[in-house]
DNA sequence: CTTAAAATACGAATTTTATCGTATTAAAAT
DNA sequence: ATTTTAATACGATAAAATTCGTATTTTAAG
């Protein structure tokens, strides 16, 4: 039902679509300059890795003006999701809380972050 | 004063720590087994993947007998938390607490896991 | 219309990772 | 001592990801 067929970006194609979710549609000369921002790399590299990205269909592209128009075709919370399950089961063996205790432990958060969490908790023991 | 020059151990990499970190010092025979209960692979393989980790100093090796034993070098809560600020800063931006919701919110949270996420928070407020 | 500027297309080279075949060595069994 | 077995060493190949140089095309200026 869903044409969903694993998308795996890697990691200089994550970074891409960073700059797409983050800022809309774009071409390849602002998302370069934002990608040069954090570091240096040629634009025909970031063109490659865009085209290679519209094959891959990460993206789509409006081409009807000269300067193609690079849009991301999949979601932010879907692939991070993903990403996720992959990076717990691979690191964390599998185990999410032990992830979420060395997020919470490592990267002070904030009160106002911990009130958020506190609330999920809740929301997620409601729902038993 | 410490010469952790950042290992980033690739994801084959990874599946071996696991199973040293799980078992202990082992032969490349009994990790091998083990990384084949998941997936075929070769015992060269496996043994080349070993010996590569053993140049980046990410594991030792005991050569004394003849069946050479390895042991990592690198501890895993101190891996875990380097990997997962690499990946909270590629796939969250940098967003911890981002990453922690999605975790709560996707992988279902036992009462018990739950209770200790709880009790975790507690203990990190009053620290404040 | 000609030229310059900006963008894309194409393809090659490099680097990194992964996989494994063959050779060699060492130990154990006979 | 010879054979068999089990292990490591070495190096080649393949696959994936990254990077970028050069050619071509398109648009806008002059």
């Amino acid at each position: 039902m869903t044409k969903n067929t694993t998308p795996k970006p890697t990691d200089a194609e994550l970074k891409v679509l960073q700059i797409l979710w983050e800022h809309g549609p774009s071409s390849v000369r602002f998302v370069n300059d934002k990608l040069n921002e954090v570091k240096e790399v040629g634009y025909t590299t970031t063109l490659k890795i865009m085209q290679i990205m519209a094959d891959k269909e990460l993206v789509k592209r409006n081409t009807e003006s000269r300067t193609h128009i690079y849009e991301s075709l999949i979601e932010e919370d879907a692939t991070q999701k993903q990403l996720l399950k992959k990076f717990v089961d691979a690191t964390f063996r599998g185990s999410a809380m032990k992830l979420v205790m060395q997020a919470l432990g490592s990267h002070e958060a904030s009160e106002d972050e911990l009130q958020k969490i506190k609330e999920l908790i809740k929301k997620i023991e409601s729902e038993k």
